[in-house]
DNA sequence: ATGTCACGCTGGGCGTGA
């Protein structure tokens, strides 16, 4: 199975680069985040069109989660919304079973400052991830993926000194990541590049993409039911494409699964 | 590093969030 996760900052702005990576890469699944959508909106016909169904959880201006799963697979069991996150109506989680494999899609709260109401809020978010996480685990063959907003260590930074009393690399914060890690996940990238970096989002402003000033906020979370074969950041999503098609702000994170039950 | 992007509201800039 191919899962490719990406925050796409607003789907309605991102259609062209969207198709061109189901075009390119024929995936099983895309976790997608950040899609911005109104809630009756959502593009299902041109999905459709392209031979993918979508399952969305939808907020309008901010946040919005989806998965596009190829025609195809089955999908079922789909969830919206994270048992006991601060605020359902974010919409910043949804999951589905696709082919047998409980796959979800989440964007994590971003926090803003370690100070603000919302950092708290972004700590309760990551507590009820691991508490469904867990659920999840226990019911066979899990993918947890998107755009975590936290670095799991110094190396998933450019440079840890310039984060000082920020947030995304708090103890805290990565204390709840590995808080979900230990229910029975691993982090696919770190699987098969135990030392790369692994940056998949750049800020767009002050040349970060081309100056390599990045950090590793997009993670897929897999559990031990299933192998890791090959992991890829597509850093030319980052650029513009040759029509001039613009890019999100964060890379797609690609990874190929295998499936092999173990006890 | 603070040089951008996208949205909604509006009717061409501003406020918000990242």
């Amino acid at each position: 199975m191919r899962l490719v996760t990406w925050n796409v900052n607003s789907l309605g702005a991102r259609m062209p680069r969207v198709f061109e990576l189901l075009e390119q890469l024929d995936p099983d699944v895309v976790c997608l985040q950040e899609t911005k959508v109104t809630p009756g909106a959502f593009p299902h016909m041109e999905f459709a069109m392209a031979g993918y169904a979508a399952v969305e959880h939808s907020a309008g201006r901010w946040n919005g989660v989806a998965l596009l799963v190829r025609e195809d697979l089955e999908v079922d069991r789909v969830v919206r919304g994270l048992e006991g996150e601060p605020d359902v109506a974010e919409a910043r989680w949804i999951e589905a079973r696709v082919g047998g494999v409980q796959v979800v899609s989440t964007y994590v709260v971003n926090g803003r400052t370690p100070d603000h109401p919302m950092f708290a809020a972004k700590l309760d978010f990551f507590a009820a991830a691991r508490d469904r996480a867990r659920t999840l685990v226990a019911g066979g063959p899990t993918v947890i993926a998107g755009d975590l907003n936290v670095t799991r260590d110094d190396r998933d930074v450019w440079d840890p000194r310039a984060f000082v009393g920020a947030t995304h690399v708090t103890p805290e914060e990565r204390a709840h990541f590995e808080a979900i890690l230990a229910v029975g996940l691993a982090d696919a990238w770190r699987v098969v590049e135990p030392d790369a970096v692994g940056f998949t989002w750049w800020d767009y402003r002050a040349g970060a993409f081309h100056k390599n000033l990045g950090m590793r906020l997009d993670y897929a979370l897999v559990s031990r039911h299933l192998g890791v074969r090959h992991v890829l950041v597509e850093r030319s999503f980052r650029k513009n494409n040759q029509v001039g098609d613009k890019p999100s702000d964060h890379a797609p994170l690609v990874v190929d699964l295998e499936r092999h039950e173990r006890h």
